[in-house]
DNA sequence: GAGTGGTCTAGACCACCTG
DNA sequence: AGGTGGTCTAGACCACTCG
């Protein structure tokens, strides 16, 4: 293992030695080499299989802590991080119900079929042209009144075994379920904000008169190492919703 | 200056030493004893100075670097950032526009009073009730459209010498006019994104129709140091607006 | 050529966690 | 007690900028 690793840090020599090892760390994880949760050797481990200075790997770790990829515990190790990211969309969406904010609202899959995909999300998804794909439409309710709809698109070639679940068993949050059933992790996603009229289905299931403002976000989840895996519309009553952002 | 920074530094003995110096670094320059531009001492003095290790003072100086407060060039020294931010609102937005992306609109001031701020104002600008303010009402324009329509609010305490100025000078950037005028620098912003209807004079000066959906972003601008310095709300005809964002 | 930051080394001691 | 990461030291050499 040693003197592969050397060879392996030896690839592109125009960079710092502690660059080229968090590449190849990022390159180990994202292959799906390094597991979430597992924990990477020590940094003098590291350092010695490496052929370099433990303050060097200690550097090319912090890189990886920077960009969220790992995680260091004092006296327990660096592990690989598990992207927990669901609640994504309501750190910056507050949903303005008696209640607050922070809650992640409940869930029904009204419907989950195999279908051809409409081709421009087709294109997002990178996937071929007038190919079939998973269409599910999802509502979300608070305190049972409806607030979103929801229709969200999987490629069928890593989401195959999604068909086989059983939809009751299917709780708010559909990406862990993407990484237990399908080895599928989403790691970050791309998200398009625009404003609508109310109309057809979705106006009829959120219980909207036609030509209401609606908010739609459209979003692009992709895995670790940049695949698209999911492509979803959301849409909402614009009078339910609130966008909140920090600007630096 | 040596034996006082060293004293500076043993404030607070349960932090790291990089962590003390960063935030004496931190707090010269947010208390305006270091300006926007200037050069810091080099690490090899600072660590002299403070009587700590060069490699010490590098960690510090990377910790300020990652906040964005400090820059580093190689060969020439450690400056404090000019923080330059008016593009941001355009970061996330995009103007649907034939010409694309990326413009800065024009502006047109269309009064600037001083006058009673309405008290849920004063209150997000930390001002007492019931006092006096400077409002500014703002169109902003692509191509001769008017798009956006602006309400804008600064407490006179900072900015007095802003009601003096020529507005046929002011560009299409106020905050750089807040530095130079005012002294005051907008480090960093909060924004609030709802759906609204188009009503009275935003729906008139903006060409609408009432009732036409209308996006509304309520921005609240600090300082450096967290002061709010100005309050305002745009708005704009939903049609023309996207607002983009990456999660992760 | 002198000074700067960027990289890298080779240790030290400490706080913390686990078996 | 032994291993982990967190902090800190005291240097080295390099690339870059500037006068």
């Amino acid at each position: 293992m040693s003197q592969m690793s050397i060879a392996a840090l030896q690839g592109d020599q125009r960079l710092p030695l502690y660059q080229r090892l968090a590449d190849v760390l990022r390159a180990e994880i994202l292959c799906g080499d390094r597991r979430p949760g597992d924990r990477l050797p020590s940094e003098n481990v590291l350092a010695r299989d490496y052929g370099i200075a433990p303050g060097t790997t200690r550097k090319a770790l912090a890189e990886l802590v920077e960009d969220g990829i790992l995680e260091r515990l004092q006296g327990r190790g660096t592990f690989v991080r598990r992207p927990s990211f669901d609640r994504s969309l309501f750190r910056f969406f507050r949903l303005r119900t008696k209640s607050g904010a922070d809650v992640i609202p409940d869930s029904q899959i009204r419907s989950r079929t195999v279908r051809r995909m409409p081709s421009e999300i087709a294109r997002k998804l990178a996937q071929p042209d007038a190919c079939d794909g998973i269409r599910m439409v999802r509502m979300r309710l608070i305190d049972g009144v409806p607030i979103l709809h929801e229709e969200i698109w999987l490629p069928l070639t890593p989401f195959a075994a999604f068909m086989e679940l059983d939809l009751t068993e299917v709780g708010p949050l559909l990406y862990p379920i993407y990484d237990t059933c399908c080895d599928q992790i989403v790691a970050r996603a791309d998200e398009l904000l625009t404003v609508d009229q109310a109309k057809g289905q979705p106006a009829r299931l959120l219980e909207l008169e036609a030509g209401a403002p609606l908010v739609c976000i459209e979003r692009l989840a992709c895995s670790l190492d940049g695949t698209p895996i999911e492509w979803r519309r959301s849409r909402g009553a614009a009078e339910h919703f609130q966008y909140q952002i920090e600007i630096r």
